[in-house]
DNA sequence: GCCAACGTTGGC
DNA sequence: GCCAACGTTGGC
């Protein structure tokens, strides 16, 4: 089967796609995540799926480059530990209701594909990134991706 | 910093 | 199980 393709937002002051690079071979484990929705997507993830890299609550919001799925969904630690911010009181070692994967760094675009440019586009404008502003994982189809793709390199 | 959108919580 | 109140996200 094909790989299927994701988008995560991230906040470039907390977690940008430099940051990812620098994280090199070993990834990074994407937690923090609190929406079932977003939750439910990434326990979807297969490895080598592609996970498009969104900067949001930035000066210039846009998808910025993106990585790969190294590491399906297993639970999320700082769910059950009282002194992380990500901690979650519902949850408990035997229940816990949060999820996360691995994400491994691939390739950051010289020429992001902004925001502004996705809403004036035909398709793209049509997005769960754009229909669901506030939801942090959404999955792409295969012509969206393509639809990207044109976009940073023109 | 404002505020609209919207997911979650909790009282009933 | 409804729905008002609340909290958070995220563009502008």
């Amino acid at each position: 089967m094909a790989a299927s393709i994701w988008l995560l937002k991230s906040e470039p002051n907390e977690f940008s796609i430099d940051d990812l690079q620098a994280r090199g071979k070993q990834g990074e484990p994407w937690n923090g995540i609190r929406n079932f929705q977003a939750r439910n997507f990434m326990r979807e993830m297969s490895i080598g799926d592609i996970a498009l890299i969104y900067h949001s609550a930035c000066k210039t919001p846009a998808i910025v480059g993106y990585g790969t799925v190294i590491q399906t969904a297993y639970p999320d630690a700082d769910a059950l530990n009282p002194q992380s911010k990500y901690y979650d009181e519902k949850s408990s070692a035997g229940n816990n209701r949060w999820s996360l994967v691995d994400i491994q760094f691939s390739e950051k675009w010289s020429k992001p594909v902004t925001l502004k440019q996705l809403k004036t586009h035909p398709i793209l404008s049509e997005m769960k990134l754009i229909k669901q502003s506030r939801l942090s994982i959404s999955p792409v189809t295969a012509a969206e991706f393509d639809e990207i793709l044109a976009l940073k390199d023109s």
